[in-house]
DNA sequence: CGCATCCTTGAGTTGAATCAAGGGGTGTGG
DNA sequence: CCACACCCCTTGATTCAACTCAAGGATGCG
């Protein structure tokens, strides 16, 4: 077993030298376990810490002042965790686990140290800060100009995508873990209407259902209707520093 | 005058020493001039630069299948403009001006010098990543969940607040630049119902308009209504690490 | 077994889109 | 210097995608 998710995850692109393993390895020495439901960060609570998801599933959502919920983000082990508290005395986001999972929290300061001593791997942050906005701008487009139909089956296959990073041997069918309201809340719609929106794509057979499995049926068909890239695939890193 | 635009932008928040304005002046060397409506970069092209807006007004978007688009930011001077480009060999969205502009191109390989000796600055590229990023969470929660309503009124906020960076004299009134399908583009909206909308505002005394120029009249009225944040205040830049 | 949570489907409503028509300003070429 | 074209704004009428409300059904848990 690896030191370090964050540097597994990093390493996916780079040949990490050891003292830089040991350097991502210290920003996860500590870890606490979330329970499913569990809040990490509660939105405009203090935020003084980041976090490396290390096992579990989680997401980041805002509240608005009617009660109505938006999911900002799915996030995955590997991933790095309330970052928006970074730049902010208080967090823009609430942070709750979907599964029981660990996290592994560091402070501000000890990015600050990583950026000053390990370059390079203060350029990867910046390269996975751009990649979840280039993901942001994604979901923004979906949401702001795609019908419900397209925005949940862009969401499966999202989900299937990033499952797919931890477990390879995923390829159609996979557990999806939400609810149909949660999944309206990451979509901007109700959960009746997902309801609706999953029953059309089983109808025109691009999916199919069992038991909390999804199986993507015809992912190309799919892939069309939703208008979806995978922003994590054909990265140009050429461009990083030398290793340190 | 200053050298450099971002080092401007940058000073607000810190004391830069003389070497840190040196390297960031390096980054503008060059300048480039961008008619009104001139395309700076093409969706799907080849990216290997990122620029610095100096002066003007630029938007970035994408085009959807159907033709449809939208406007994903708007871009003011001292922004970095098509840094979604650093990652991927192919820029994800297209950026035009809106105005007649000027940017500093600058490649790749110049940010990760920049980066590799002066951290603090690499830092400091992070922190308006992450200001971005969270400003989209914003506006997705904006398009998910609320009213087109709100959502107009947070583009007139969020616009107002941009321009007074650059001329603290802007209150009120200011001239928006933007045609109603601009806004409707940026909003998730048509523009026979973004101009609607701003006749309701106008309606409800919370703007008054005249040729061009937007007079933001019960701001307390208009901020409620929208549910607007201004993500580029209240930073907490304590952690930084120290000037190099 | 009973309660809670989630899923499903139907019926009716509504916020925003579409379709349509006209008005005002501006730049340009005859 | 006028006339035409173009672009943008405005408003009304109609349509439609997604929401709300409502009622059951399935599943799982204490």
């Amino acid at each position: 077993m690896s030191g370090s998710c964050f540097a597994e995850r990093i390493g996916d692109h780079l040949d990490l030298t050891e003292v830089e393993q040991k350097a991502l390895h210290r920003l996860e020495e500590r870890e606490r376990a979330v329970k499913r439901g569990g809040v990490l960060v509660r939105e405009n609570d203090p935020a003084s810490e980041i976090f490396i998801l290390r096992k579990g599933l989680m997401m980041s959502y805002v509240l608005l002042d009617d009660g109505s919920r938006q999911i900002l983000r799915f996030l995955f082990p590997g991933d790095m965790v309330g970052a928006g508290g970074l730049v902010y005395h208080e967090g823009p986001e609430t942070i709750v686990a979907l599964a029981d999972s660990v996290v592994c929290p560091f402070d501000k300061a000890a990015l600050s140290t990583l950026m000053e001593t390990h370059p390079r791997l203060g350029a990867m942050i910046l390269v996975y800060a751009q990649i979840e906005r280039v993901a942001l701008t994604d979901r923004l487009a979906a949401l702001g100009r795609t019908s419900a139909k397209a925005r949940v089956a862009a969401l499966l296959l999202e989900m299937r995508n990033r499952f797919r990073v931890m477990d390879k041997t995923i390829r159609g069918e996979f557990v999806l873990g939400l609810t149909q309201e949660e999944i309206g809340d990451a979509t901007g719609l109700t959960a009746v209407h997902v309801n609706r929106m999953l029953r059309q794509l089983e109808d025109d057979k691009l999916i199919s259902r069992e038991g909390g499995k999804v199986r993507i049926a015809d992912e190309k068909a799919l892939t069309r209707a939703a208008n979806y890239v995978d922003r994590y695939e054909n990265l140009d890193l050429s461009w990083l520093p030398g290793a340190r």
